[in-house]
DNA sequence: CGACGCGTTGAGGTGGGTCAAATAAAGTGG
DNA sequence: CCACTTTATTTGACCCACCTCAACGCGTCG
């Protein structure tokens, strides 16, 4: 079983890191790069006080990442697929200071972050690329922040599913037909919704005609109107 | 007069970028800084789609970052105080994404970001810092994510204050009494809340002893019971 | 089969929004 | 420094989007 795929081989690499190295350094960069065994549903790949040592790239399948406030309530933070890259927000502290847990099997790459900082130091387009990937990251938070705090109900499941859509597309999958890795729950939680209201939501799209929704399964009919709902026109970045 | 300061003279250095610098090194980071002219009340420091050339550190005053949606709605995302850096949100675009708008008579110290990657290359503890601080926004997110997606407004607005008290204190200033530089306008956008609620909670804190308010001048009276609305205890952190 | 997790649906309550208006504060020109 | 406009802030009355509570259907797994 060739858990050790070769990032030169990996179907990912034109959306996740290895776009930033040029193919003379990809080896150094590949050295680095450490392939786990994959994680089963339910399980976590790292909890808020771990060590922080290494960011992630997701392979295969999805990851949710979440925070636990001191009162016990869970907060999800984010959704990550395949060619995305989670964990970055242990760099300052030490440790890491949110969960990530699958939602599915899922495969990852780690990526021990001193030797990343040492392999910037040398490869000033992968410097480049860190920045710029946490750079997306603070802008998504931006977007999100708007959504959160003036977008209806109804705006939010729109921008979520557009941004799934966007983020399928990306990897050459279909745009209009995908499976959602996440439940109701984390959908409600992320968006700061009860899931009865996210639930109804579906519904509602489904009589419009909109989406045809079975389960986690959704077949996007009607982009248009969605889009009417979310504020970002077409190319919904959302990169949560 | 002198509009250059070095950072070796200005008081902000402990909290600042310097941090990060060797006494050895401090002068090349001195010499990519420009200070600039200070920024009157209203004045933008950049607007989104301006080209992404440079990060700022505010050296006095305060800024606030805002974007705009296509329906034209005004998101309040973040407060920016002395010694904190914002514009990194435009790395990975080429142009800013948000803008920033100086809330009260500001000065700046701009710094060119391609000359700052250049020289993270030759000091690993800047790269390191800098990737600290996009780590800080990051994590910061987080927690304003959680903030408006399950507290009360009661709590939001708790918290912000708490989050104002510990950033006068990181600056050697009071913790319990200061003046907010912003309006209840933007308090309100930045939390997701109507103004109206805002006016109302903070006559409601000042009934029940917390605090003492009068316009933007603000006094803390009983610290413990805002920490019981806000989710954070103690250390409050929201960097925003 | 029974139990458990997940999703849906209905009925009813409320935190915070909206609208309206008064008051205070800040700017502006003379 | 004053009258005058504009912009903040506060307060009150009313209402609605979304939450809560409760019940039910449906897989699936021991």
């Amino acid at each position: 079983m060739s858990q050790h795929v070769s990032c030169n081989d990996c179907s990912l690499s034109p959306v996740c890191l290895p776009l930033a190295v040029a193919p003379a350094q990809m080896d150094q960069l590949d050295n680095i790069i450490r392939r786990g065994r994959p994680l089963k549903r339910g399980e976590h790949l790292y909890r808020a006080s771990d060590n922080f040592e290494s960011v992630f790239a997701v392979r295969s399948g999805a990851i949710k990442t979440y925070v636990v406030s001191p009162d016990g309530e869970e907060q999800v933070t984010g959704f990550y697929m395949p060619g995305e890259v989670l964990g970055m927000d242990g760099i300052s502290t030490a440790h890491h200071v949110s969960n990530a847990k699958a939602l599915e099997t899922a495969t990852v790459c780690e990526i021990p972050f001193s030797q990343l900082e040492n392999l910037s130091q040398q490869i000033p387009t992968l410097q480049h690329h860190f920045f710029s990937l946490m750079s997306d990251e603070i802008r998504a938070d931006r977007e999100l922040h708007m959504l959160l705090s003036k977008k209806s109900a109804d705006d939010r499941v729109a921008s979520l599913l557009l941004s799934m859509s966007a983020r399928h597309q990306r990897r050459g999958l279909s745009s209009h037909s995908f499976r959602l890795p996440m439940s109701r729950y984390d959908i409600a939680n992320y968006l700061g919704l009860a899931v009865e209201t996210v639930s109804r939501i579906f519904t509602r799209f489904q009589q419009k005609g909109w989406l045809e929704v079975s389960g986690r399964d959704i077949e996007i009919l009607d982009r248009a109107s969605l889009c009417g709902n979310a504020p970002d026109t077409g190319t919904v970045e959302i990169q949560l």
